[in-house]
DNA sequence: AGAACCGCCTGCTTGC
DNA sequence: TGCAAGCAGGCGGTTC
């Protein structure tokens, strides 16, 4: 979430208001995206994870990133590697790199209400705490459930758990009020200070001009499998979750 | 209904 | 060095 806000926010500097000339596929996975041509981007939004261009027409076009996507300003308009897509304005191009090529974007003809619950946006945490909170996975899972909160992604739900001193491994029925109450406290001040940093560049993030944002620097267990708590000096483990790698101290988070 | 997997793709890292 | 396996930011679909 921090990384797409990051780029909502510099999207919005950069091209709203802006005509976007046209559209341009480079990727036969995403044929069937339709062609804007000569619409003003009115606003540039987010929900969960999903970046929402908002045009002149009433028209949304709603890019997801997924794992390794990427926008680029691009001034000079060549083609970048991994280019997928991109939208051609007076003053450069906006490019759609990603390498996995996981990446969607759809361009919806009326408002849609995607129905995403957004920590930062629309999150109702006693109607979660009513709906949510006696389910059998682990609290870790369910964070990264979009359906159930959008915008925690594997590194913060990690960062999250940590300072709130939870088990991964914890089942989410074994969380209390206050236990909650406390994760989504901390949840919104990790998101927040990613947003602040720019994102979290532990591998090739990059914002929209190509920078590296700052928050790998305040990760306290991501990654980290081995190193010491410094909340506690204790062992940091990974294990796996879903299918997912999980970073925890078993000593602090309990 | 809910939970546990699988698939989507490519590229980088690790270990033999 | 070479090659195969494992791993990675996410989420929707299928199966059980």
């Amino acid at each position: 979430l921090p990384e797409v806000e990051t780029l909502c926010l510099q999207l919005q500097q950069k091209i709203a208001g802006k005509k976007i000339l046209s559209t341009k596929i480079f990727d036969d996975k995403l044929d069937g995206i339709a062609t804007v041509r000569n619409r003003i981007v009115a606003s540039v939004r987010r929900s969960g994870k999903t970046i929402i261009l908002v045009l002149d027409d009433g028209r949304r076009i709603s890019v997801h990133l997924r794992m390794t996507g990427r926008l680029f300003w691009n001034p000079s308009g060549e083609k970048l590697p991994h280019g997928r897509w991109r939208m051609v304005f007076e003053e450069g191009v906006v490019d759609l790199v990603d390498p996995r090529r996981f990446a969607t974007v759809k361009i919806e003809k009326d408002r849609i209400d995607t129905g995403e619950k957004d920590l930062l946006l629309d999150f109702d945490e006693n109607a979660f705490m009513t709906k949510q909170t006696d389910r059998k996975v682990s609290v870790k899972t369910l964070l990264m459930d979009p359906k159930a909160i959008a915008g925690i992604g594997n590194i913060y739900a990690c960062e999250i758990l940590h300072q709130a001193g939870v088990s991964p491994l914890r089942r989410a029925a074994a969380v209390t009020a206050s236990e909650w109450k406390k994760i989504f406290r901390l949840a919104r001040r990790v998101l927040k200070k990613g947003i602040e940093s720019r994102g979290t560049s532990i591998s090739d993030w990059r914002d929209l001009y190509g920078r590296k944002g700052e928050n790998q620097k305040a990760l306290r267990v991501y990654g980290k499998a081995g190193c010491t708590c410094e909340a506690c000096g204790g062992v940091i483990c990974r294990i796996k979750q879903g299918g997912r790698s999980s970073y925890y101290c078993p000593h602090c988070q309990l």
